[in-house]
DNA sequence: GTATGTGAACTATTTCACAGCT
DNA sequence: AGCTGTGAAATAGTTCACATAC
C-alpha cells in the first residue's frame, strides 16, 4: 500500500542507487536480496533500506528478503523509467557536445530528441545523431515533439534567458549545468548540476 | 571563534552559493549584504543563512548586515580557494575533453595540471592546453607534479581500478563522473556527480 | 530460524524568536 | 530602528527493536 506520508528527496537518491547495485547483483546470478545486503553495499542501515521501499509499497518476504527481477522493476516503475523520455539539450559547445554523444542517457530510456545553439555554424548539423536547430526554433520544435525535459549547457550569462525559453515552450524539467542559479515557475522541477560547486567541496575538506 | 560543532555537509554547498550571490551583487555595487538577502536569492530561511555563517565566525554586524567584500573573503578561506588546487583528470573521452576545455574551474583556482588515457592516439597530445599522458605514468606524475585531486571520467567498468591507481599515488580526493559506486580509503575524500541519477530524479517527479 | 515492515526513540537540521549590539 | 548571533522549539530524517510473516 502507497502511504501517503511525505518522501524524502534523497529517498529518490537512494532509489537510484539501489537499482544500481541490483544491477551488479543481477550479474552475480543471485536471486533474492536481503536489505542488509544493499545496505552494505551502500555503506547505509539496513532499516533505512527497509523504509526507503516501504514508503512505495511491501516488496519483501519476511524470512526471505526481496526477489531481485521484482525489485528492479517496481523501482524501475516508481522512478518512472517504464517509459522513454523526449529531451531537448540547449548549447553544443564542449559539455553539450560531450552529453549528445554520452551513450548511458539512452539506456535509461532518456532521449535526446532535439540540440539547440546559437552558432550558425553548427546549426543543421547533426552531432552525435542529434539534429542542431537554431534555438529561434526552439519553442516549436520542443511543442511538435513532446519534448518534456531541457537540458541546459551554456554560458552562466544565457542560462536564465533560455529557461524562461524552455518553460514558455512547455517543458516540465530542467537540468541545469551553467554555474548560476535560475529562476523557473514551480510547476517546473530544476536539477543543477554545478561543477566548480563539487569541487569546493572537496577542495573545503581538504583545507581542514 | 570557530565552533566545534559538527557542522553539516549541506552547510558546505550553501556556503559556495552564498559566494556565488555574492558574485551577482557586487556587479550591482552593493556594500553590506543583510541575511534577508542572501536568503531570499536562495529560496532558504534567514536564519538558515546565520546558522551557516556562524559557524566560521561572526563576520556581520547588528543592524549592518554584512560586509560584502570581507564576507567574500571569509568563504574564500572557509573553502580553501584562496590557494591554487593541482588537478589530474582520468579519461580523456568526451566528457574528460569536454571538462579539460572548461574555463571555469580555472577561476576557482583549479588548475588540470595533466591529463591521462590507455588510449596511444591520444597519448603525448594536449588537449586545450593540458597533456595527455599515458596513464601508466599516473602514479610517477601525481607524485612528481604533487597533484591532490583527481577526476575520474572513463567508463563505468574501469573506475574502481583507476580510484585504486589514484589513491595508490596519494592523490588526497576525487571527483568521479563515472555512472558507478566506487570505494575509496577513508582518508581520502569521494563525491560522485553521476548525470543518470538526475536525470532518474526528474523522472520521478515528472511521473507523479 | 530469518528478515521484513513499522512504531518508537534518537539524531540532525531548520525555523522561531528575541536579547543585545550598531 | 534594524539586523546579527544564538538558545529553544519544531520539523525532518535515521536507527533501533521487535511483532509478525515466511
Amino acid at each position: 500500500m502507497v502511504k501517503k506520508t511525505k518522501i524524502p528527496e534523497i529517498t529518490i537518491t537512494r532509489l537510484s542507487n539501489y537499482f544500481r547495485v541490483l544491477d551488479e547483483f543481477k550479474r552475480r546470478e543471485f536471486y533474492n536480496i536481503a536489505s542488509y545486503q544493499l545496505a552494505e553495499e551502500m555503506d547505509i542501515n539496513d532499516s533505512q533500506v527497509r523504509k526507503d521501499l516501504a514508503y512505495f509499497g511491501q516488496f519483501g518476504k519476511p524470512g526471505m528478503g526481496y526477489e531481485m527481477t521484482r525489485l528492479k522493476e517496481e523501482i524501475q516503475k516508481i522512478l518512472g523509467l517504464t517509459r522513454k523520455w523526449r529531451v531537448a539539450l540547449v548549447g553544443v559547445g564542449n559539455l553539450g557536445s560531450a552529453l549528445l554523444a554520452y551513450k548511458g542517457f539512452q539506456g535509461q530510456g532518456f532521449h535526446i530528441i532535439a540540440a539547440f545553439d546559437s552558432d550558425p555554424k553548427k546549426m543543421g548539423k547533426k552531432w552525435a545523431g542529434t539534429v542542431v536547430y537554431d534555438i529561434t526554433e526552439l519553442k516549436s520544435i520542443i511543442r511538435k515533439e513532446r519534448i518534456e525535459i531541457g537540458i541546459i549547457t551554456i554560458p552562466a550569462p544565457a542560462a536564465q534567458e533560455v529557461a524562461n525559453l524552455l518553460t514558455k515552450a512547455g517543458i516540465k524539467a530542467i537540468l541545469n549545468f551553467a554555474p548560476v542559479r535560475i529562476a523557473v515557475p514551480k510547476n517546473v522541477r530544476l536539477s543543477n548540476v554545478d561543477l566548480s560547486l563539487r569541487l569546493e567541496n572537496l577542495s573545503f575538506f581538504l583545507s581542514r
